[in-house]
DNA sequence: CGTAGGTTTGAGTCGGGTCAAGAAATGTGG
DNA sequence: CCACATTTCTTGACCCGACTCAAACCTACG
């Protein structure tokens, strides 16, 4: 299988082939992780940067009072944590929330190619751009939208990253969350998700089983959520000459 | 004044002589935008890098309904859309709350900049990673912190950004925001938002006037909204070589 | 002064939270 | 292959925090 993360790449940026073998070749030291184990503990010392071959995981931290906010939804493809070497100790967890394989990266391997190859600094620097975009989506979707619309959002949202890497774009996507996963990820209850997927299963625009659901229809959700698919900039834009020295 | 800016990294980076003159070069532009003028407006091509030297900015996103979020709080010291250059078209806007002062760099300068020096890179990487713990913060605080709780927890992170860069480090801290704002960043409304500074007025946790409050309690402020100041790292914490190379 | 932007207050409503109990899957060990 | 435990989902009754609408009140400033 391709590997996530360069396809991400070479949707944004120009990678030329040697590009992509430096990249493929930080993935030298892949782990299988099963679904609840967390590769981050909040408060740790971490030496290493994780990117996300397949499965799912999430960034999230635990409030005194017992409750979890999800901070972000980590697809194939991600990174987690890119620049984790200059940190004294994770702000926040990362659990794996499917079976996940991950490949273990160390921080000077990245350093190192950003530093010497302009291109891949280029497209690390995207990278960063297009997460936090994504963040400052989530803040907009949770200050000013209702519950029905603000999961049919995240459900937009998690299409549209999903279809650039997904190994089955023609199956409709298909999500692992449980529904507490989704309150927690939405600042919502699990009770209330619970309701509102009742209505949006009412309305046909998803299925859902224990522990995932099934996106019936995309264009009925985004335009139910006002979905505009800027932020995640799935199309093509290449760097110009100047930037890239 | 010091550019602040430069005082930021030096509380976590080291930057030598010529390193800070490298960066006082590039605020060469610096203009005067009076309160209520947007530097950038949502869908906008722009080709320059803000950074606030003075004032008060916010970064928002108008939502179809009319309804605005502001997904951050800009400060002196703040840099606004440093990878704008990759971008076809800005996300979202950038408003003056204040009279400000802000330089206008070109993108270009500081990409040739972050090539040639480690030690400016490394800073600015600092800068996207405390960025990006920022906002993450602010999605837990409006995902899991009720009204009086969530105010409390953004007065304790403008009292803890301002006194970084503050001129004036021994008065108490004083925010220029009308209630209108606080509930634009918080996700509520502005009549629930003086409803919670009369309370915490009534507490005496702080005093306001029009336009503008001033923190009379802060750790009663941190206490009440169980603020840990971790993720702005106000701390020291010094490069290790590999990282500078 | 007059006006516009900002603040204050009240009354009523409603979206979403809380609590609690039960049902349906899934997994585990004998 | 069955008995039991666990996790996840579902539903109902009730409640409360925050929103809405509306009117009045400041106060800075032109």
């Amino acid at each position: 299988m391709d590997n996530p993360l360069i396809v991400r790449f070479r949707r944004q940026c120009h990678l030329d082939a040697a590009d992509v073998d430096r990249i493929d070749y930080l993935c030298t030291d892949v782990r299988d992780v099963p679904r609840g184990v967390n590769l981050v503990r909040e408060g740790e010392r971490v030496e290493r940067i994780h990117l996300i071959l397949s499965g799912w995981a999430a960034r999230y931290k635990l409030l005194p009072n017992g409750s979890r906010q999800i901070t972000a939804l980590l697809l194939p493809g991600d990174l987690c944590d890119l620049r984790c070497s200059m940190l004294a100790r994770m702000d926040d967890g990362i659990v794996a929330l499917t079976p996940i394989h991950v490949a273990f990266v160390p921080p000077d391997a990245i350093t190192r190619l950003e530093r010497t190859w302009p291109s891949i600094a280029h497209a690390l620097s995207w990278y960063c751009l297009v997460e936090q975009a994504t963040t400052r989506a989530w803040i907009v979707n949770m200050g000013r939208r209702h519950a029905l619309e603000r999961v049919a959002h995240l459900f937009c949202e998690l299409s549209t990253r999903l279809a650039v890497v997904s190994d089955a774009p023609d199956q409709p996507p298909h999500f692992p969350l449980t529904q507490e996963e989704i309150a927690d990820a939405l600042g919502l209850t699990a009770v209330h998700v619970n309701r509102v997927l009742h209505e949006l299963r009412r309305r046909e625009f998803i299925t859902s089983r224990r522990g995932g659901l099934t996106i019936l229809d995309l264009p009925g959700l985004k335009e139910m959520a006002g979905f505009n698919d800027n932020y995640l900039h799935p199309a093509m834009a290449m760097p110009t000459e100047a930037a890239l020295g």
